[in-house]
DNA sequence: CATGAATGAGTCTTCATTCAT
DNA sequence: AATGAATGAAGACTCATTCAT
């Protein structure tokens, strides 16, 4: 499997600087084959075309990305804490790494519509540990029965996305990670009062 | 002011047209020209540049979406009832001019940063209608107080924004109008049972 | 039609010029605009592709070629006289126009399997106007009859563009015209003594 | 010297299946490599350069074919006997390697200059051969004489060469053997009658 | 002798924009 | 105001060849 070799990595890291630094309509590939350090041609040794670089960084990153929250959310107890820890550590990963959150955020959704669905089919792994806390949520009869499931996570994903895209376009400049309870205590209870 | 023009909004027309029935990648300013009956440089005479017929074409198109929800809703009592005609409204206008919500959902996405920051400074006027729902109800001590109002806006937006795509990414199979209440009551309720 | 205009037969030209003088694998699009002072893009108003130019060269000289041909020769009386007027005029012709000889008898034939289809198609009304020559020999009986159609032609095509091109590989060195009456000759009469 | 090792011919062999099969325009040195089982750089160790291939294929295919045809007519007594053995054998070896065939006559024409002219040289051993026995013809008083010793060449070598071709481009789908007596009588008899 | 990963020069084509009419 | 022919910059990709192992 190519995936092993090196250089694979290398120019998928490459890619996401580049992207992230020039914006996706000025990443030629010979610029990211210039910062990765190997020769034009090299690229298409690892990659079928230029649009094989997104899909693999995409897989690339968001498997690592996604492993990651199934790892932290599985320990925890409840389905609420399972979604705090969700959107935490969604918010955490992306904090860490700056280049990767504009890259997703912003520089990947300007591809076509093949792309997107060839993107949209690594997400699914992600929208599916969102259906199995709601469910969990649901089973401990913490969430209310009789939710549109695909709605539900519509909200929580569209959530999050939407507070990521802001803060990447307001050039991170405060801090994410500290929003994560508010998002989680916004979707869980919404925004109405229940103390009446 | 050339907006008055029967030429421009022909233009912008087409362009809607030729976007969502092409895809942005294959919206040539000349496909547009044809389609819209015009020459190639007539497009000049009333547009700056290609980028310039796309930031036209939100705000126009935007312009008129954000004023029918502003007319629908001031019209409401409550904060709550207030939420529920925007949801419905937006839902509404989008599933009526399906080009529209391909161009707005999908393909106008694939632009570059500075595009859409144009894009944003025109959303802007919409997120201000949102923020004074969610006042209102805080005022009116429906909603709790001490929200956040950037996220509330985010969730509010975000939930909006990603049922919107996964329907139209769906080729609008389903009838989304029907959605507005469940939206509403997810976004005002959230997930949590609240009867106990 | 394209034809008329002034630029197209301006870029055939070039491209005649550019092929004779660096070869088939050395005419660039960019060399062949150049030579024809127009912008390289405005080769692709006139023609599809590449190769495209290179069909239409030929179908454009050798229309040119052929149509003379057949002027010549109808007006002569037997088979023999017209058979050496065709001969005549090939030669003539290719003589008269040294970049044209060295783009047909020796660059266009590096061409793929499917453009040498397309110059097959333009040369089949050549070889009908063979085939009707041999055809009056017969009836005249001045050419023996039972003779295999396809072969004959191809002797006297074969002759004649063999001899072409050896002329031209020879760099032109020596006077082809004067050539035509004993191929003609040759042709008619075999190598074979008839007297005895 | 390299050409006894069994790699060089195996490499030769592969080439002549890779081009026949994929055109020349289409045949890598790597397919070639791969076809021959060995690695691509291993090509280099037995040839300069890929035109090399190509020159000493033709050399090699080229030597045997011309060796077939010297040993084939020196038995025979005449030269009109010689001259049809010669067309036959022609036939006949082409007929009998159909890769052979395609290459020779479409593919390796698709060729630059500079190998154009190696490729004449080897053929020279085989135009020899052909004014050989045309001058014995003429010395046995069966041909006439004061005939021009290159158009009789060329006249031969044309007429078999645009018959072969014309086979290979109808996909040889007609016996081509058949038809050497009748090139024969073509060409030794011309198209005249001689009988009044 | 043999390998095959790496190289990087080279080119066709597209399309936003201009400007003479 | 309107036209549309002409422009020319820009970039993904291929493949013959090399060389460290």
């Amino acid at each position: 499997m190519k995936k092993n070799k090196p250089k694979f990595k290398q120019i998928i890291d490459a890619a996401v600087e580049v992207i992230a630094e020039n914006g996706y309509h000025s990443s030629q590939v010979s610029k990211i084959a210039k910062k990765a350090g190997v020769a034009d041609g090299t690229i298409y040794l690892y990659f079928k075309n230029k649009e094989d670089i997104l899909v693999s960084l995409f897989q690339e990153k968001m498997g690592q990305f996604i492993e990651k929250i199934e790892q932290e959310t599985t320990s925890k107890q409840s389905a609420e804490q399972k979604l705090l820890t969700l959107i935490q550590t969604h918010f955490e990963q992306l904090a860490a790494d700056h280049h990767l959150a504009i890259v997703t955020q912003l520089e990947l959704r300007q591809s076509n519509k093949e792309l997107r669905q060839k993107i949209n089919h690594v997400l699914k792994r992600y929208l599916n540990v969102i259906d199995q806390i709601v469910e969990e949520g649901v089973e401990e009869e913490l969430f209310r029965s009789g939710l549109d499931r695909r709605l539900v996570r519509q909200m929580i994903f569209g959530t999050m996305d939407e507070t990521v895209t802001n803060w990447v376009m307001k050039e991170q400049k405060y801090n994410i990670e500290e929003q994560a309870k508010e998002v989680h205590s916004l979707i869980v209870n919404g925004l109405a009062r229940h103390d009446k």
